[in-house]
DNA sequence: AAATGCAACGAAATCGTTTTCGAAAACTAC
DNA sequence: GTAGTTTTCGAAAACGATTTCGTTGCATTT
């Protein structure tokens, strides 16, 4: 029941508690029979050092947090996989919170990482977060933050993301590619700066191809937990609206999935009608039907990157070394399928 | 840049360390003037107790480990919403680590956990575990343990399942109600106990109905990482060798979502060919088409309950008062849709 | 005036490790 | 035999908070 100390040790084999500690972590000036002595009893009685107090004295816990806005989402939970898998590697364990896309939560949460003194802090951010205060709190208090997909540009810290903009320009370049002619987009929420770039890359293959700009067949979701609906709500509207329309780049797949389903229910094909290219490639996009042309948005890469660099920069701080800031950039797809042609 | 401790704030207003914790922790042996100069510093220098010293000191670190089989996974992912959920609400923090299915992974987990003294552990066992001695070991050091939809019958410890005999029942009797005359099985990996008592409810519909039950309408799926690739292969040997089928329970949603699509490629109509009835009601088997009949297995409810009792355990302990097992139960139900009449 | 009670504070032990700095003990060399 | 190394070990000071048990002063009671 109690747990094994190494008092306890010492006093069995009537030496001191330094030795006993000393020997278990093979310092020279600990002749071989004792630690051989030691180690043999440490395993017997299954000695497993306290982590409170070995925490207490080299200041770090092989702790680090990850503040998340969803967990039941194709994309994170293959962030968090990519992490896991790295902080397992490297003897780390991760403190996993969600923040609901709540910005009161994310500061009230990265409080709770600092209170609890991780050794460094792995974020994406919250959609109604503007005020970035909590986060130079981190980097203000000596600890490593790393900023993976939804970052806070102004921030300066190293970030891993994928150039949304990029992606989303080669999404609707490949429907024109295929022959469209009028192409709509379903973009996300106004404030959140990834569904900005991808706007923005849906603007510039237009504007690179001599297609008008038309803002009337640009179409706002919130992408929060109803993106389906929105997606059949907005792909109905669509059709009464603008029936000219004959490509849709969609800033999601579940929301372009939910738009799959609405053509479906009014018996418009695609892509013979109409073609659709989502993002982020989640699994389900590839099982529907038909199948949904998207941009494949490495999230297991994401995660890995991003601790690795958390990593780096821990192992830097330790050495007291000058840390290095980097933005790494993640290469994406376009992965094509049966709803575009 | 280093932090604020108890001593620096006595040492400004000229007080002893253990006034200014007891002022802040509302001890009535300090006067209401002390506690006043004692707070309002605090909160200026921006004090935070240091968790490392606090947990060596009161034998606890309000966290609590998580170990689950996989992460990308929608009903295990909605497992974690919910214990984060409630972890939250209770102050506790959770420490995830995935075992990949893997016996000797979830082993070192495990110990990792031990050895970072966590205050509770939660655990789905994976696929693979067959001895449970490491499980029996954290109750024997005294800590909680609560196992959650892939539990070990034999450990004594609380545990929140559903009643996967009774669910695959229903789903069996709903597959008769609706007229199929012989009905199939795509069942799970034959060690998995889940899958066991679901083939056991498939089996006892059966017999209840007077079918008569055929092992070779029985086809095993791993349930891997290519559940879906299964469901198809699978469903295409079904049709070849027995084409007088007209139903089949099918373990999980993402077999059956693979079945669904072998059926649509071969021509085979769903419900009116074949009906088809799923397992765990994923996200995507609402939005696929036909939509899955299937079972809806309460993820979030189960997670919340799984720390719930935790906690209550925890709570127990501390009073030093007995700690009562619990098995918690809670209820599934049928969700009728497009692939069933 | 002595005894009692109470309010307000502090000294010090404790939690279990890590690590520095000495101090023996053992061994080498002259 | 002495001086100087090299091993091998231990005492003790952290790390920062919690908590027990005193101690002091002051007011109240008899």
């Amino acid at each position: 029941m109690s747990q094994v100390t190494l008092m306890q040790i010492a006093e069995k084999l009537n030496i001191s508690v330094s030795t006993v500690s000393k020997a278990l972590k093979d310092y020279p000036d600990v002749s071989d029979k004792t630690k051989g002595l030691v180690k043999e009893l440490a395993k017997t009685l299954n000695y497993k050092p306290n982590a409170f107090a070995v925490n207490l004295r080299t200041k770090e816990s092989k702790t680090i947090g990850l503040i998340i806005p969803a967990i039941v989402h194709h994309f994170f939970s293959n962030v968090i996989k990519g992490i896991l898998a790295q902080a397992e590697k490297k003897g780390y364990l991760v403190i996993i919170l969600q923040s609901n896309e709540s910005y009161e939560l994310e500061k009230k949460q990265i409080d709770l990482l600092l209170r609890q003194r991780v050794d460094g802090i792995l974020i994406s951010i919250a959609n109604t977060t503007r005020n970035f205060t909590h986060l130079s709190d981190v980097i203000t208090q000596g600890k490593p933050l790393v900023m993976f997909d939804k970052i806070a540009k102004i921030l300066e810290c190293s970030k891993v993301v994928i150039d949304d903009r990029k992606a989303a320009k080669d999404a609707t370049q490949h429907l024109i590619d295929t022959g469209c002619k009028r192409i709509a987009h379903f973009r996300g929420p106004l404030l959140s700066q990834n569904s900005i770039d991808r706007f923005l890359g849906y603007k510039e293959a237009l504007e690179e191809n001599n297609f008008i700009y038309d803002s009337s067949i640009v179409y706002i979701c919130e992408c929060g937990d109803s993106s389906f609906e929105e997606g059949k709500f907005n792909a109905k509207k669509l059709l009464q609206d603008h029936n000219d329309v004959d490509g849709v780049f969609i800033n999601t797949d579940l929301v372009a999935i939910g738009a799959l389903t609405a053509f479906a229910e009014m018996g418009i094909k695609v892509p013979d009608d109409i073609s659709i290219v989502g993002f982020s490639n989640w699994f389900m996009s590839s099982v529907i039907s038909p199948s949904l042309t998207t941009i494949s948005q490495p999230g297991f890469e994401i995660g890995k990157a991003a601790f690795k660099q958390l990593h780096k920069e821990l192992k830097q701080r330790k050495k007291s070394k000058p840390v290095v800031y980097k933005k790494i950039i993640l290469e994406t797809t376009l992965v094509k399928r049966d709803s575009t042609k």
